[in-house]
DNA sequence: GAGCACTGC
């Protein structure tokens, strides 16, 4: 086995650690930091008073890492190296070395916030920049400060983001370790193409007729255009003369395709073939293809992201960041030097590319983060200054802050409350999280346990409901629909006769449903309850109505827990159409996703009141899944809308003084003085509310 | 009446 780059510099690395209680390793792919770093710690004697944790962003990684570590020690996964994951604890307590998801160990902070069980906490893949991860940066600069004598950070990072890093942690050191990556000849093209499709297709043909063997990686943004990429190249090598060229191979590779799809891109090329590999995202860091020496990048990628000044996500095609064409070129230069076709010019890539991509923790709703870290009682943060390598956006926080409000985890001003910390315990968005606690005082809580499993797993109940489209009504779904009141039910029902067939999976495969979610599901289930049990003062029930199927067919007690849990994500149906107005401290008009099971009433209308899992932007905006409730049980809500007030929320702990000053201070640094006296007048909120109860009596009046 | 990239507790 050749010697890995980065056992040259186990001195250098060492004596830095040794020396500095925070270290930057820049280590670029084949460089070995993964599997060395922890081993050399541990060679100098770091395990002794502790165990080395190493994070990882995805649990494969954890898994094949810690394995390979395990052997090159020569002994058993799980003893003296192990790792950690959801649903999977593979440690003992003869672990030294523990490799785990970067969520396990923010988990593992919640009971205890100083990790005190860790001599060494290495955090790998920093540069992906996981939500996780940037929370994680976070409370290491905090720890190092509280565990200066026995605690050493390591984190590894991109060339480009290193300083970065290095200047986040006061100037900490930066090594730099080499890769084995060989060079990759970067090709631009002159402008940008006015269809990548067909550009794409094109460079892949001239690879193909003129280019040495070599399977050629081609990034799309999507599986609708890998679909039509993946015909039309078996069309045109089809008809490419016979004898010109070697025989082809062209596979799709995405995040939908069913396992038995996904790893036919493992299996070697035939003799005298070259594969195609079409490929999104998923081929730029989770899934490694051997073989490649040729890269055809696009330079797009799509992207989901969150505007927290409607409550609504997207998922839009943007540029890629330099970073991210780098990562995509050396896919080329795995196993010899290789090729990359940049189907834009080099001034893009130079001038209109962003250095690194947009971290999530900027990209997404941030009630999660914001109520876990309310729940570490950190006494000295206030968690609108707590202190993130790139800071969401003001407007990103009291968004997390108001919803959290509307569904009961903080108080008015901003203090967690006992829900809050329930809700804090479970793995799960807050929304469900309050909507457990509430079926459990409501007697439904088995049932929305199952609700909140289904809505982790995705398992998506593909249009089994094309009704009008005759084409795919080859044979109607066996499937339960919901009963009408909507997608949570549905989804309730979907399980329900799983479970009646004693989870088989052929009865899966047969419904159309991935195997694979419906057991993730299975297995969130019974983490769930496990949870509840062990954090319920009296005794809970998890387990009725499973096989007894219960003869309430409103599933009134349930719908009303749900529409408690999603106080923060409620509609109103317009009183003349069918479209709805969201709730809440901003209004937004959306539409039923058509995929919904939701069904209208005899004159049409849907219901008046629904909640929903999620807004979503594509090409319009509409909520997806959704579930009917009752105006007497939204009112409570729309009452606490009235009493919300920002700057109450934004208080915390802090005296009001204190508060005042910080906010000056904001404004100061912003420049932005009316911006941060802009908010919501309690007028707006009244004038909402005013109108709700307007409709209510012109709805109450027309019946 | 549309069609979703990728992760994770």
């Amino acid at each position: 086995m050749a010697v890995l780059p980065i056992v040259e510099y186990e001195d250098k690395i060492a004596e830095t650690v040794e020396e500095n209680p925070v270290v930057v390793i820049i280590g670029e792919t084949g460089s070995g930091k993964s599997t060395q770093l922890s081993q050399i710690l541990d060679r100098r004697g770091y395990t002794r008073s502790g165990m080395i944790a190493v994070t990882q962003p995805r649990r494969v990684a954890a898994v094949s890492v810690s394995r390979r570590v395990a052997m090159e020690l020569g002994v058993q996964l799980g003893e003296e190296v192990g790792y950690a994951i959801r649903f999977e604890d593979r440690t003992s307590n003869k672990t030294r070395i523990k490799y785990l998801t970067d969520g396990c160990l923010l988990r593992e902070s919640l009971s205890n916030p100083e990790l005190k069980q860790y001599s060494v906490i290495i955090l790998d893949e920093a540069h992906e920049r996981s939500l996780n991860t940037d929370i994680l940066l976070g409370l290491m600069k905090r720890l190092v400060k509280l565990r200066s004598s026995n605690l050493k950070v390591l984190i590894t990072s991109a060339t480009l983001d290193g300083v970065k890093v290095s200047r986040f942690f006061s100037g900490c050191p930066i090594l730099n370790v080499p890769g084995t990556l060989f060079p990759v000849e970067k090709f631009y093209s002159t402008e940008r193409p006015t269809s990548y499709l067909e550009s794409s297709l094109k460079t892949a043909l001239d690879i193909h007729v003129r280019e040495p063997p070599g399977d050629i990686l081609i990034f799309m943004t999507g599986q609708d255009d890998i679909g039509k990429m993946v015909s039309k190249l078996e069309e045109r090598i089809q008809k490419l003369e016979e004898g010109s060229c070697m025989d082809a191979l062209v596979l799709p590779l995405h995040g939908s395709l069913p396992p038995e799809m996904q790893v036919r891109v493992f299996s070697p090329a035939p003799p005298n073939c070259r594969r195609f590999i079409v490929a999104t995202n998923i081929a730029e860091t989770s899934l490694t293809v051997d073989g490649v020496v040729y890269v055809i990048d696009s330079g797009y990628v799509k992207q989901r992201q969150y505007n927290p000044s409607t409550g609504m996500y997207s998922l839009d095609v943007v540029q890629i960041s330099r970073v991210q064409a780098d990562q995509r070129a050396g896919r080329a230069g795995r196993t010899r030097p290789g090729k990359c076709y940049r189907l834009y010019p080099s001034t893009v890539y130079h001038e209109e590319f962003l250095d690194a991509t947009i971290p999530e923790i900027q990209r997404s709703s941030l009630a999660g983060s914001v109520l876990y870290l309310k729940s570490l009682d950190l006494p000295d943060i206030d968690i609108l200054e707590f202190e993130l390598l790139d800071p969401p956006s003001r407007e990103s926080l009291e968004d997390a802050l108001r919803q959290l409000y509307l569904i009961d985890a903080i108080d008015e001003s901003g203090m967690i409350t006992d829900f809050g910390r329930t809700m804090a315990e479970l793995p799960l968005e807050p929304s469900l999280s309050r909507t457990l606690i509430e079926a459990n005082e409501l007697g439904c809580l088995s049932q929305a346990l199952t609700i909140a499993a289904m809505l982790s797993s995705e398992a998506t109940l593909r249009s089994n409901q094309s009704k009008g489209n005759a084409k795919k009504r080859k044979q109607p779904s066996e499937l339960p629909d919901g009963s009408g009141w909507g997608d949570h039910i549905q989804l309730l029902q979907v399980y329900e006769a799983w479970d009646l067939v004693d989870y088989d999976p052929k009865w899966c495969t047969d419904n159309d449903l991935q195997v694979r979610s419906m057991m993730f599901a299975k297995d969130v289930r019974k983490q769930l309850s496990q949870i509840i049990q062990k954090i319920a003062k009296g005794p809970v029930d998890v387990e009725s109505s499973l096989r007894q199927r219960r003869s309430d067919k409103d599933y009134r007690n349930l719908r009303r827990a749900l529409c408690r849990g999603y106080g923060n994500q409620l509609a109103e149906r317009m009183l003349h159409h069918n479209g709805y107005k969201t709730l809440g401290y901003r209004s937004q008009l959306v539409q039923v996703h058509p995929s919904s099971v939701l069904e209208s009433d005899e004159y049409g209308h849907l219901p008046d009141y629904v909640v929903y899992h999620e807004l979503i932007n594509v090409s319009r905006p509409f909520m997806r899944n959704v579930c009917s409730v009752e105006m007497a049980w939204v009112m409570p809500i729309l009452k606490k809308l009235e009493k919300m007030d920002i700057n109450k929320l934004r208080g915390g702990s802090y005296d009001p003084n204190e508060t005042k000053l910080e906010e000056n201070e904001a404004n100061h640094n912003n420049k932005q003085p009316d911006e941060t006296t802009k908010r919501p007048s309690s007028d707006d909120v009244d004038s909402k509310i005013q109108a709700a109860r307007e409709r209510y009596l012109a709805r109450k009046a027309k019946k």
